[in-house]
DNA sequence: AACTATTAATAAGA
DNA sequence: TTCTTATTAATAGTT
């Protein structure tokens, strides 16, 4: 949609189609959500890329409860599930409590949106609370996969670094050996002491 | 995305969000379409409405098979069989479920005091849930400052060994000049290039 | 459902 | 990957 159009066939070029897959897939997922905000629907959607890595998006956040409730509207429009020889018992019942959560999760979204929670019962009141925590729980998540990874990256510079000072230190004790003078005195105290070695507190 | 911007939140009149809902299900439906075709990408789509009626798209014409594909990369990495809705898997999942809301709710009562949530009236939950709210800010924020802590120092660790290395790489090409002597040559390359500056995205 | 004035998405280039 | 920009595509409000 920009800079010329572009046919709708495969794009033969790899690089350009990995650009375009990551932009449009972008794109995609962006738009669920906004269609999701802004008409109150619960969407799910999955990207297979062709090398097999999976992109998904489940606007309450639990594609499992989507899936189950696609496979129920399913099965009721055909009657009967064909498939299922497991105790229905307890698959059913799985099914309830996503459902549960969906519901409450969408009761979620009312309180950021307007203040509709005037409108709610007792029961759904504290479905929401228990449901404001696992949402919490999921944003906290994913901030401490990222944080984790900032911190390994920066502790894997910091033993390069490390490295490097070591192997120059020896360097300079070995040229001064060479020299044979007493400039050892001067030579800084490296490496730095390490401290705070201890666990992360995450 | 014509005749004025529009808020990201619920379209409250009921004309109108049918409407976008219409349009913009169509516009999803189509991005997901065309993403396939020019990334040669396998995409499901559920969108389930307000009403409970779902819209679909599986551009291989098959989201069973999408789904069974989804659980599968979903299962994959944890080793499990492929078998998804033995009895004892769907056991243990409604396991984990139960046990999940037991937690949460554990939590919501030990955070409001002794009392029993099923006794509280409304006015007693939305405080409740302020309380929350508080609560889970006032935890994540501590854990903010202490991992903001943390890598603050190792950046400043950083620093100093980098400067460390500087001032031995100085000293190492003062004291090759003293020698006079080819063994620059030999000089390891440091500092090591610097990677990865860029931002920290709390 | 059609029509457009606008906004949003994005292809190409850097 | 990310940013910028020239264009095309999507769509909000209207008819």
């Amino acid at each position: 949609m920009a800079r010329g159009k572009v046919q709708m066939r495969r794009i033969e070029n790899p690089v350009h189609r990995q650009v375009t897959f990551c932009k449009r897939r972008m794109g995609l997922l962006k738009k669920a959500k906004e269609l999701s905000v802004l008409c109150d629907a619960d969407i799910g959607v999955m990207v297979f890329s062709p090398h097999g890595k999976v992109y998904e998006l489940a606007t309450n956040g639990n594609m499992q409860g989507l899936i189950e409730r696609y496979k129920g509207s399913n099965t009721e429009a055909h009657g009967e599930s064909s498939e299922q020889n497991k105790p229905e018992v307890i698959q059913q019942e799985v099914l309830l409590l996503r459902q549960e959560i969906d519901l409450l999760q969408k009761g979620l979204r009312y309180m950021y949106g307007e203040n509709d929670i005037n409108h709610m019962n007792l029961n759904e009141l504290q479905a929401l609370e228990s449901n404001l925590e696992i949402w919490v729980h999921n944003i906290r998540y994913t901030k401490m996969q990222i944080i984790s990874r900032e911190i390994e990256m920066l502790k894997t510079k910091e033993g390069i670094l490390k490295a490097a000072n070591d192997i120059l230190q020896e360097r300079i004790i070995e040229q001064s050996g060479i020299l044979d003078t007493g400039s050892n005195m001067m030579m800084p105290q490296f490496p730095f002491q390490r401290t705070m070695e201890g666990g992360y507190y995450f």
